[in-house]
DNA sequence: CGTACTTTTGAATCGCATCAAATCTGGTGG
DNA sequence: CCACCAGATTTGATGCGATTCAAAAGTACG
């Protein structure tokens, strides 16, 4: 059992897993799963960032997902094997929980599952847009795109860095650096204590 | 109550459920849900094609999702309002099942519960390879990749045209006849009674 | 038979990928 | 505390591939 949770993590998951998961550090580099695995532990991500990623037909990562606050991976809970990699790559504070303990719980408690139910459907929103925006032309749209739709208040995160999130955007990262430079020429945006901000 | 159900459709939702769906016809261009509306029904595509599209910054219609057999928008079973439009493109069997059916079987029937999470689940994954499709930098490698996530043993159903599938491939529909008209005299893949047939 | 839509090809332009190199940064060990 | 190293950031030059605009041919449907 661990002590220090997110209102969030409290709401969704019943006391009996609750008390069977842990809270871990984990810093830059760490391998939290690997594909090919079978799925043992689903992991939450309190605070730092958490990539999801699969190595492209030429040995290249490809970023799936990237998670600074939830689960990651979360699809893979019936799984038999993972089909993509965890990858710490910053610095993490993450909930470790069995998955068979959320298994059990599934089965048993309905309104569990309703909640894992409406996480999901969550999701599979938030990939959708994300898809509509990998589907634009150009990149500043593609950016302007990420902050009406997960942005707060026209603030957006950089977390790790311009790096990560260009795989994010589908572009290389020099395309990012160039694309914020030029909008911050252009007073469309600027950043501060690593945020990019929108005006 | 209708008769003609496939399997599918019948391992996942409860009798009591398919007791109050109803088959139905579309033919292409019917609006089965609109932007705004409170979803009550769920639809799920037996033959024929439909789309999930959100009107973009410019009006121009943006192509979230694209069945052409499963559930269309079934992440908004417990929305409020549906963020997008569902279309019919070709002439389509349906199977229309009202929303509160679902949420009651939810509730009471743990082990439906557990069959549409497995459902949420697998759609999460295709979205994240559609994700990872859409960052290929090039179109050709989309088009490969689409064939070796999404297609059987090298063949891939067009549907209702390539126009369409260039929507879901991010790319204007010019540029996709440019390709496969490339790819094809390359002896790279040929067409066949509306399927695209890999070597 | 006409109309609307898809399919197809052409030409010009533009944005991003690619390769290269320099600078900056945080973190490590001496 | 400083030298050093790995990785992130930034800028430059060049070429390719997709966008864009345009127009023609094919196709389905009333």
């Amino acid at each position: 059992m661990f002590t220090n949770c997110t209102p969030e993590l409290a709401r969704l998951l019943p006391k009996t897993v609750l008390m069977q998961s842990r809270e871990l550090q984990a810093s830059k580099g760490t391998r939290l799963f690997t594909t090919g695995e079978k799925p043992s532990h689903m992991f939450f991500v309190l605070t730092g960032e958490v990539v999801l990623e699969r190595p492209g037909s030429k040995g290249e990562l490809v970023v799936l997902q990237r998670v600074r606050q939830g689960f990651i991976g979360e699809a893979s809970l019936n799984s038999e094997r993972y089909h993509c990699h965890g990858l710490v790559i910053s610095a993490s504070r993450l909930v470790q929980i069995p998955a068979h303990a959320i298994r059990a719980a599934l089965e048993t408690d309905p309104a569990f599952a309703g909640r894992w139910i409406q996480m999901l459907s969550q999701e599979l929103k938030r990939l959708r847009l994300q898809c509509e925006r990998l589907a634009l032309p150009k990149l500043q749209d593609r950016l302007l795109h990420l902050v009406e739709t997960e942005g707060d208040v026209g603030r957006y995160p950089l977390g790790a860095g311009l790096k990560s999130l260009s795989a994010q955007l589908g572009v290389t990262h020099e395309a990012l650096y160039r694309c914020v430079a030029l909008m911050e020429k252009q007073g469309l945006i600027h950043r501060s204590q690593g945020d990019l901000c929108f005006l």
